[in-house]
DNA sequence: TAACATTTTTACCGGCTGGTCAAATATTCA
DNA sequence: TGAATATTTGACCAGCCGGTAAAAATGTTA
């Protein structure tokens, strides 16, 4: 009785930085049609080590605080070098927020009017979860972005993040509507759930600091997750 | 039937930088018992401004990102002058984080063993969401510092913070054991609070591109009282 | 007002910042 | 192989970074 949909739980995080053929940013030089000129196994790897030790400092220190300097060495690469296959600081950090994003709201599109809503609440929720546990440089990514103003996806935000979240709060208020949840501001539901996951990665130093859990202890999420879906499908599902 | 505390909502969040008498910080030359020089009124306003204008940049940047002539530029004041006010860029971050400290901390403070659950919760919340929405620069202020692992405020995180969650934890715990909460962890449920308020001043820019508010439009928070209130007293509290 | 303490400014420093350039090296493929 | 191409490196740059030193300006008070 449980969820058995097309893909499981654990292969949604499967490839956190997948090479993509298209990048999307730094198209320089294609006048004649869509002359893509295809990548090199080495140009297809160091982009990858770069883009992955990106991950790492700017989910760290932001984007004014982190630097090239400290990116290259953390790709074990010098700072021209990593200029070669990235034309800025801003070019890699747009490029990393831009594929990681569909990564990141996975979880959301996910959410199918045709389910059981309390069966694809607590899904979404437990996924939610996952990905803070799994991924929370990704989250911390996000999250400094945000912090900040959005001012590399502000764009994102405004078109794809709204309508996909228009999309979707449609799908909770047809549930409401059907009387299988309690009436409740769709939107709102969307952002507490957002908050609460993503808050066990975001503030992760603050919840092991309280909890006094080691930084390799992560038996709280268990406890987590009890709390979250009690919260989110104790009353707002009609019964 | 509201509540009647002692200190009224709006006069909570009066005063966000009260120029303390003592520092806790910079207590340079003071061996002979407590001999305290006290201070100028232009020392007094200068440190006022430096803070205010220290606020804005790390909240939006971040330590690493903030830089000292912006603070300066923003306190309308030279960089030395800024300088001999506070002896580093880390004195500025670890004064101000300090000082904010306990005025973040007062809604929790303020929660009442021998009140009504529901009551209490619901002013906790409703306490916290106004936090959010008038001390945004605040809030994201300590978002930044502990996604970045809290390295200016780790001890007071894991005394100071620990205890007083553990305290109020055990409120609320009492409160089940009384059988008039439904049983769940009460730690959790307290970073749960945190996540849900905390997020409509971190992520504000992200809700608004969501729900294509303007600036200074903050019609929104009415819905979110309604959402978080239903959220967590229709659960958890047992009528 | 004169002596004193506080505050502000100017000039400066070494190291780091994002980024460029041309030369050297490695790889690919006809 | 060798020519063409892709990659890597070292040297370098102007401007910003946190911070210092000392003199100049301002305020305080007897």
């Amino acid at each position: 009785m449980r969820h058995n949909r097309p893909e499981a739980m654990s292969d949604i995080v499967k490839d956190p930085l997948p090479a993509t053929p298209d990048t999307a940013f730094g198209d320089t030089g294609a006048e004649t049609g869509n002359a893509h000129k295809q990548k090199t196994r080495i140009q297809i790897t160091n982009e990858a080590k770069i883009l992955e030790a990106a991950l790492g400092v700017f989910s760290k220190d932001g984007f004014r605080g982190a630097t090239l300097d400290r990116i290259a060495s953390a790709a074990d690469m010098s700072k021209p070098n990593l200029l070669y296959y990235f034309s800025s600081k801003e070019d890699i950090h747009i490029t990393l927020l831009t594929k990681l994003l569909d990564l990141w709201l996975a979880p959301l599109r996910n959410l199918r009017a045709d389910g059981d809503p309390r069966e694809e609440l607590s899904l979404y929720i437990r996924h939610k979860l996952q990905m803070s546990r799994q991924l929370p440089r990704e989250s911390r990514l996000f999250a400094n972005e945000v912090l900040r103003g959005a001012q590399h996806i502000g764009p994102l935000l405004k078109e794809d993040l709204h309508d996909l979240v228009d999309e979707k709060a449609a799908i909770i208020q047809s549930w409401i509507d059907a009387g299988k949840l309690a009436p409740c501001d769709p939107r709102h539901v969307i952002f507490a759930i957002w908050a609460t996951t993503q808050h066990y990665a975001d503030f992760d130093v603050q919840i092991r600091s309280v909890l006094r859990r080691d930084d390799d202890d992560q038996s709280h999420y268990a406890d987590a997750e009890q709390l979250l879906t009690t919260l989110f499908l104790g009353q707002l599902i009609k019964d």
